[in-house]
DNA sequence: TTTCTAACA
DNA sequence: TGTTAGAA
């Protein structure tokens, strides 16, 4: 079993997580609420972060706080990830989708009632993974399509 | 006690 | 961003 597994297990509760990021309960929710990030729901309902989700929303903060733009320059620029590229969708799915014609929001901040997407969980997908560290998207980028 | 959603300051 | 309501 190889430890870095662990850093995908949400362990931590929304008050832990706000502590350690030295950010609040609301605005935690609000990134979520904007589609930035996409807590572990628990049984109940519950948010529960994961130490990945922690580097992310520390991206996140990066950006806002030292790059100045705000979160809706996150979200447009989220939008602008050739999600069908990269999980290599049809034309045709890729025509029918919502989130290639929208650029408002990240395609995992949509409801995708058909096409690939559809059916999976935009918290496992690549598409959403590849882009949870600020160090590792210009890479992620050149990457696309080879 | 803690967190949830939603609405509002 | 913070606060408040009522519910779980």
């Amino acid at each position: 079993m190889d430890l870095n597994k662990l850093d995908d297990k949400p362990i931590f509760p929304i008050r832990t997580a706000a502590e350690l990021l030295k950010i609040s309960i609301p605005t935690l929710r609000l990134y979520e609420k904007e589609g930035l990030i996409i807590p572990h729901k628990t049984n109940s309902n519950q948010r529960a972060y994961s130490k990945h989700d922690l580097e992310r929303i520390e991206c996140i903060r990066k950006s806002i706080k030292k790059s100045k733009i705000s979160i809706n320059g996150i979200k447009a620029m989220l939008a602008m990830i050739p999600c069908w590229q990269i999980i290599g969708c049809s034309d045709l799915d890729r025509d029918n989708c919502i989130s290639y014609s929208d650029s408002s929001k990240p395609c995992w901040a949509h409801k995708h009632d058909n096409g690939v997407c559809a059916t999976n969980e935009c918290r496992e997908c690549t598409v959403y993974k590849d882009f949870s560290e600020c160090s590792k998207v210009k890479e992620t980028i050149q990457n696309i399509g080879k």
